[in-house]
DNA sequence: TTGTGTATATTCACTACCCGGTATACATTG
DNA sequence: CAATGTATACCGGGTAGTGAATATACACAA
């Protein structure tokens, strides 16, 4: 592929990225993202076969860095792993603040799909949450979190997608830092170095058994 | 109103709700409301002024019956208030097992709104959320739980409305169960009757401090 | 260097259709 | 008659997607 073929795609994918964020992928027209970005809509057409492909390549291109948002969060918080990880969400409820937050596009787009099930960008939504839950579960693994942790990573991500439905629908953030707080009990009292708790002594206890 | 002008509102309610849960609101024409109704589309909006309206009533009339769900899955529900609000995500598993299950109307629909912030609908939705918060709330208080029933009630929305999610986004009724146990886990160790368990000791000998 | 073929990239104008909502006339009932 | 419903037929506007023509860039031959 040309080198001057990728600003144009990219331009599309911008303009879709923005516009199907504010207002929703089926609210949004194809010629409204052709002129947000600037060309024609045959043009638009031409570097993608349809809107649905439009949408799933969408996701696929947010797929990554939003992955490393989070995992970046997690690196520069401080603390344990249970602390790094409530990081993220106090994060995202400062992200939250800003006016236009919109939640969480692979949510948003799976929910709006709901009755196409085999819609690609459905499996490319699906794709990125398990990966998100696959490197949550990885952390706490090597955090030396007691008894299951892929079961721990679940919850985690119940209470992260629950934040973002929850956020969206009342529009206000602090749900967030009640996530956050639920996400330390949840895990806090699993970790190795819990100093002087009872039900941690008691997990710990509880695997020696085994 | 006359008493005759009932059923046709209710046979349009009815039939607007099916094809909603479905399909999702965007979906969704007048048309094919009023088809499947059984009447014209002017009689449809004999009884509601606009498409827009129509959402709102629908929301409005599933407020009351899905509450009311609820609350008979827990009064069914045996053992302490922890597990019977785990109770409700069991039961709720069990619809999300069927394969016509489509999630949070309430959820969903504040999603396909989120470009139109004074719906009516969202106000509807946001409505039935804070009832059954409350209503948790105050279950909880019954219980005698332990510090901040409020924030305890929000955490059990934030798994409840992220099980809806999550459910929906992976088609994988489990995340319901998993939910379950962490609202097991917050909870449990907070309840008055919590036997020889040392966090709860704990909490208690805080709250003697206060 | 200049001409030519070819793949890439883009535009304008267009179709066929579906959408929410309505004007108007007709029916039923008290 | 008058109020409440219902039916047909229609409107303006927006939708996803396309046909045909064109512009650009570059390889290669004369």
């Amino acid at each position: 592929m040309r080198d001057s073929s990728q600003p144009t795609r990219e331009r599309i994918l911008q303009a879709a990225g923005k516009l199907f964020h504010h207002d929703g992928i089926r609210a949004i027209s194809v010629d409204a993202i052709a002129e947000k970005a600037g060309v024609t809509k045959r043009t638009l057409y031409y570097h993608f076969r349809s809107k649905d492909d439009l949408i799933a390549a969408h996701l696929q291109a947010r797929d990554e860095p939003n992955l490393a948002l989070f995992k970046r969060w997690f690196d520069e918080a401080e603390g344990n792993a249970a602390e790094r990880i409530a990081g993220i969400f106090r994060h995202l409820a400062q992200s939250a603040r800003n006016a236009r937050w919109k939640g969480c596009g692979f949510l948003r787009t799976s929910v709006e799909l709901v009755n196409l099930p085999g819609h690609p960008a459905l499996v490319a939504a699906r794709a990125h949450k398990k990966r998100l839950e696959d490197w949550l579960c990885s952390v706490l693994a090597e955090a030396g979190v007691n008894g299951d942790t892929s079961s721990l990573a679940r919850q985690v991500m119940l209470l992260l997608d629950g934040s973002f439905a929850v956020v969206l629908l009342h529009r206000d953030p602090s749900y967030m830092e009640t996530a956050a707080e639920a996400v330390v009990r949840l895990i806090a009292e699993r970790l190795p170095d819990a100093k002087a708790n009872g039900a941690a002594r008691k997990a710990r206890h509880d695997r020696r058994d085994q």
